[in-house]
DNA sequence: TGAGAAATGAGAATCTTTCGCATTTAGAGT
DNA sequence: ACTCTAAATGCGAAAGATTCTCATTTCTCA
């Protein structure tokens, strides 16, 4: 039940949290823009204002519910938290996302941080290319 | 001479585009925004209007002079491509940065995009944290 | 069930970046 | 050097994303 989670994250559990972590979890779409959650609040009829999807998002990104990226374009997007941190690897011609796990660098980063003196808190890696898919048809 | 420098990334050498050009050629700081960039150009009695600034910057990436970086808070900040390749990390207190590079991450890069199918274009890191100077401050 | 704290909604405000358009300027040809 | 035309600029307006303000509503738990 959303409600447990809610509170475990140490946030009340009203209404448009309910409403936004629910939708979450049974979209397919992993990644999505906070506006993109407010139209879909508006299609199933629910009264959500986008300041409260925007306040909502950076609750649930601060309680470690989701995950922020900042993609290009200045627009962010939020994905659950389900399961283990991970990196993404996108096609630049169809917009494919894969996500990958590397030990190696997760450890050299923080390795780096150390060695630079800055305490870690976050990290962020894309790699850009091309798909097999894409590849093969140019 | 910029001069030279503009007309072979085909621009034409106008005033506001040398201005700028040398200026981020003369500065010591390597990661600046737009709006520093102009204020700059004020502080120096130069007569640029923002926009142009955003335009040329734009300008210069496309021509291969400059690099975009997208680091949070959604604003960009550009740096001169001098010498080689090389990744961020920054603080998320003071917005200090600095530069490292990391031959095994870089390796480990390519290893993945090959795993995954893809034929990798190109590729971001950036590893957030607090540095040295604002972890003994608060 | 009621009081107080926390959360919400709506719109205004802010911030960065882009656009539209009248005016100016660089640069090829004379 | 001089002129002409396309390209570039400056300015303010506009757009898009996100945050803030504050009056009103909703949780929580005693």
């Amino acid at each position: 039940m959303e409600n447990q989670d809610l509170k475990n994250a140490g946030l009340k559990a009203t209404l448009p949290r309910i409403k936004i972590l629910s939708f979450l979890e049974s979209s397919d779409v992993r990644h999505m823009s906070a506006e993109d959650v407010y139209k879909a609040m508006l299609d199933s009829g629910e009264e959500v204002g986008l300041a409260t999807v925007y306040r909502v998002l950076t609750q649930f990104e601060q309680a470690g519910l989701v995950t922020r990226h900042h993609f290009e374009g200045g627009h962010s997007v939020f994905e659950l938290n389900e399961g283990k941190h991970h990196d993404h690897i996108l096609c630049v011609k169809c917009g494919r996302v894969d996500e990958f796990v590397d030990k190696v660098i997760e450890e050299r980063q923080i390795r780096i941080a150390e060695e630079k003196g800055y305490s870690m808190t976050d990290h962020s890696l894309y790699i850009y290319g091309i798909c097999t898919n894409c590849q093969q048809q140019s």
